[in-house]
DNA sequence: GAGTTATTTCAATAATTATTGAACATACTG
DNA sequence: CAGTATGTTCAATAATTATTGAAATAACTC
C-alpha cells in the first residue's frame, strides 16, 4: 500500500530525526506511521507501507514496546498483533520523559552518589567532589520537581504551563512581603 | 599525567553515557574532565590525561564549543588555548536545554507547521493532520512555557522548582472558588 | 624568513550500529 | 498431524560514526 504525500513527509521526517533522538530510522518511521494512522496496524501493514524488512519491523516494534510508546492490540477475528500509539499526546510525553530519565539521568545520579561517598585523596579530588555535588544536587532538584509535577492531571498540568512565569511574578511579590516557612525573610530583589 | 581514581571513574562514566546522550565517548570524556578540573586545561593536557589522539581532542573541543558547553580561555604568557566549563551548573543546564531544543525540537515544529498548511487529500490525511496538530500544540505549549521560565534568575527558578506541585494545589483552590479571566468558571474537581 | 609551537583538517581505518532475509519457533486450522 | 499463518532470532552485510595520525595551516619568536 501507498502512503499519501502528507503522511509520507511526516514519516520521513521522523525517520531522519530518529538519529538525533537516539532511535534509528526504522523505529522513527514505524512510530510516526502508528501515530497518525486511523486504525491499529499490524507488522505486515508496516512492511508494506514503509518498505522495511519483516525482521526490522519486529525489532522496531520490540524497541517501541520497551519504551512503552506503542500498545499491543488484538482485533476481533484476527490473530495478528496490531499496534497503536496512545491517543493522548500528554500521556505520550510523560512516557517519553519517564523513559529518557530512566536511561539518561538515573544512571548518572547513581554514579554521582557513589563517587560522593568516596574519601577525597587530594585537593583535586576535593574540588572534583564539590563539582559533582553541585551537579548531583541540581539533577536531584529537577527530578524531584518532575516527580512532583508528574502526578498532576493533564488538565491541571496544562493550566500550570499556560501560567508560565506569571507564577514567578507572584513569587516575587510573596518574597518581598512574606516570611518563608523556614523563618528566613526573602531578600527583596 | 595520571588521573586520580575518583576523577577517572567520573570521566569513564561520562564516556560511556555519551552514546545515550548523542555525543561520542571522546566528547563525553573531555567534557567530564573539564567539568571537574581545578584549572583551565589545554589540548595537550587532555591528550595526556585521557590518552586520546591530538586530532580527536581538537574535534571534540570544536563540538563542545558548538554546543556552547565549553569556554575558550587564555592564560597570561601562554598562547595555547585553554578550556573550562562554566562554574554555574544552572547556566550549563540552560545551555543544554537550549541546544537540545534547537537540534531536536525546532526542526520538527517547523515540519509540523508546513504539513498543517497542506490541504488534506483524504479522510486519512484529515485524521493525520488532527494528530499532527495535537502534537504541534503540545510542543508549542511546552516551548513557550520554557521560553518564559528561562528568563528567570537562577535563584527564582530554584525557588519555583522547590515549590513543585504545591503551586498546583493553589491552582486547585483558585479553580474551585474563582472565576477565570476568560469568564469561564473552572469545574470543581 | 627560518624555525618553532599550536591547532586544524582529512584520508584511512576501526568500531559500532542498522538492516536484511532466511531459518527457526510457535501457535493456530482443518 | 500436515499445512499455514504469525512472529522472532540471528548471522551476514551494509551503512554510519568514531578515531587516529600524518600532513597542512596558522601564528608566533628570534
Amino acid at each position: 500500500m501507498q502512503l499519501s504525500p502528507l503522511v509520507q513527509s511526516f514519516v520521513l521526517h521522523f525517520g531522519e530525526m530518529g538519529s538525533r533522538w537516539g532511535i534509528n530510522r526504522t523505529v522513527g518511521q514505524i512510530y510516526a506511521l502508528l501515530f497518525v494512522a486511523e486504525r491499529p496496524l499490524n507488522a505486515d501493514d508496516l512492511v508494506d507501507m514503509l518498505g522495511l524488512s519483516r525482521g526490522g519491523v519486529s525489532m522496531g516494534l520490540k524497541e517501541l514496546q520497551s519504551w512503552n510508546l506503542v500498545q499491543l492490540r488484538h482485533l476481533p477475528s484476527d490473530r495478528r498483533d496490531h499496534f497503536t500509539t496512545p491517543d493522548d499526546v500528554w500521556a505520550i510525553m510523560r512516557t517519553l520523559v519517564e523513559e529518557r530519565k530512566k536511561r539518561e539521568i538515573d544512571p548518572t545520579l547513581t554514579t554521582l552518589r557513589d563517587l560522593l561517598m568516596a574519601r577525597p585523596q587530594s585537593d583535586g579530588d576535593a574540588h572534583a567532589q564539590a563539582r559533582m555535588a553541585a551537579m548531583h544536587d541540581q539533577i536531584e532538584l529537577l527530578t524531584t520537581w518532575y516527580a512532583d509535577i508528574q502526578k498532576l492531571e493533564t488538565e491541571r498540568l496544562v493550566q500550570l504551563l499556560s501560567l508560565g512565569s506569571r507564577i514567578a511574578k507572584a513569587l516575587e511579590f510573596k518574597d518581598k512581603f512574606l516570611v518563608l516557612p523556614g523563618g528566613k525573610k526573602g531578600a527583596a530583589s
